[in-house]
DNA sequence: TGTACATCAGTGAACGCGCGTTCACTGATGTAC
DNA sequence: TGTACATCAGTGAACGCGCGTTCACTGATGTAC
């Protein structure tokens, strides 16, 4: 347990590495199911079976590539949200949904494995939902300092009530029920017109992507009611 | 040319139509990269290389449920725009909604096939887009409608009108430039919804989906600017 | 510091599998005269 | 209505391929005394 060991638990970690690398360049190159451990050991100089000292099963590899996905997305929204002004949530909104989709942009196979259709034949471990949760948690983050917006002029149907008081009241505590629902809509809006840009189900309507990307960002931040003197900020910002 | 090669014909169009059901099955069982013409032909007790008569490759095969994947959530919002009011726009926005949900909850393979992840290796013909803008074209009728909304209150970036001001005197003409920025918002929220559904995001947070859903159709609506008496007319349909 | 032993990474062959596609063929169905 | 011919659906064997995983092995690296 030594320094010579250290040098081969270092070894170990660096080629495992290497491993995931190479599968990420596959998964860019091919989609997730075509994902094969014979070609990453190709691609590596080593041979098929070599990789089973690192992982147990083809499906060991793709939830450690699932993982690392969920974990760079999280990762990138944390930095966005923490990088400006703390107590202007508008632009911090604008900053983490900015960073997800940039970060989904430039990693399209990635971003496709987790928030894409399932893995055919693939259930992922109960352990990715830890590192899924990052990402939300900065939302999260955001709704608990969210101005509540006055319910009453748009009062949430009883069922929907319900169910928002007892999240308000447990995993999401203190954010208004309103709060929580409009947040939902505004989270799943983010991640659909993401989808919609990588997809290719946006050619043919608006031409610049970034521009109905960043508009959609600022209604939507008005929706859930991150901040009122939003427009100023993204004006002087665009220019 | 008679009545005799027609018998033959349908025979053929028989056959065809039972090839696309038992791939479709397969989808529901395994996806669409998972999807294997020796497994479809076994199924139907033929031999692999009769597949060949009716569709020239696997990727033909595929383009075809493409089509009619596309064409089934397509006639389905149609139907359900179709059914009530005509007058009642608010009505039938949440009816589109819910049918094209709908659909994705009886077929979601389908539905990842179309609105997923892109199948690796594969390239959509062009010919697929007509299909795909069925579903679309409900969406656009609705907005031709709407009320345009008190666009002052809430300006469109310099950058976003000109792109929406482009598509209302072409693609969409007829429809005020930021009811069609706030169309596509909700269009996206909308498939957004449904695939954090499908896809197994919203775990953990909300636990009744319908009741989330008809909630998010509400405030959209509302967004968009699809009828103000909408409130009324959705409590005594939940009711 | 030196030696005996244990741990571990990587090899190479093999198993058993399923895939898409091609091709020459048989026999049934339809057409022309 | 009957016959010669053309069209077409489906067969069965084969090609060439890549896959995940197992297993007995070699040799290098690390550990204990």
């Amino acid at each position: 347990m030594g320094a010579v060991q250290n040098a081969r638990a270092r070894a170990r970690a660096e080629l495992t590495r290497e491993i995931k690398e190479e599968a990420r360049r596959q998964l860019e190159a091919e989609g997730a199911s075509a994902l094969s451990l014979r070609a990453v050991a190709r691609e590596l100089g080593m041979v098929s079976s070599a990789l089973y000292r690192y992982f147990p099963s083809r499906d060991d590899l793709l939830t450690a590539l699932i993982i690392d996905a969920y974990d760079a997305v999280g990762a990138a929204a944390e930095e966005a949200d923490r990088a400006g002004d703390q107590a202007d949530i508008g632009a911090r909104w604008r900053a983490v949904c900015r960073a997800v989709r940039g970060w989904a942009l430039a990693n399209p196979h990635e971003y496709a494995l987790v928030y894409g259709s399932p893995v055919p034949g693939y259930r992922a471990p109960a352990d990715t939902i830890a590192h899924a949760n990052r990402v939300t948690d900065v939302l999260v983050g955001l709704l608990r300092v969210a101005e509540a917006t006055p319910a009453a002029a748009d009062p949430l149907s009883p069922a929907m009530a319900a169910e928002a008081i007892r999240l308000s009241e447990t995993v999401l505590a203190g954010i208004a029920p309103d709060v929580i629902v409009r947040g939902l809509i505004a989270w799943t809006q983010l991640f659909g017109i993401i989808s919609f840009e990588l997809f290719g189900h946006l050619v043919g309507s608006v031409e610049d992507y970034d521009v109905l990307f960043n508009e959609s960002v600022e209604k939507m931040g008005t929706f859930v009611g991150f901040g009122a003197a939003r427009r100023g900020v993204t004006r002087s910002r665009r220019r």
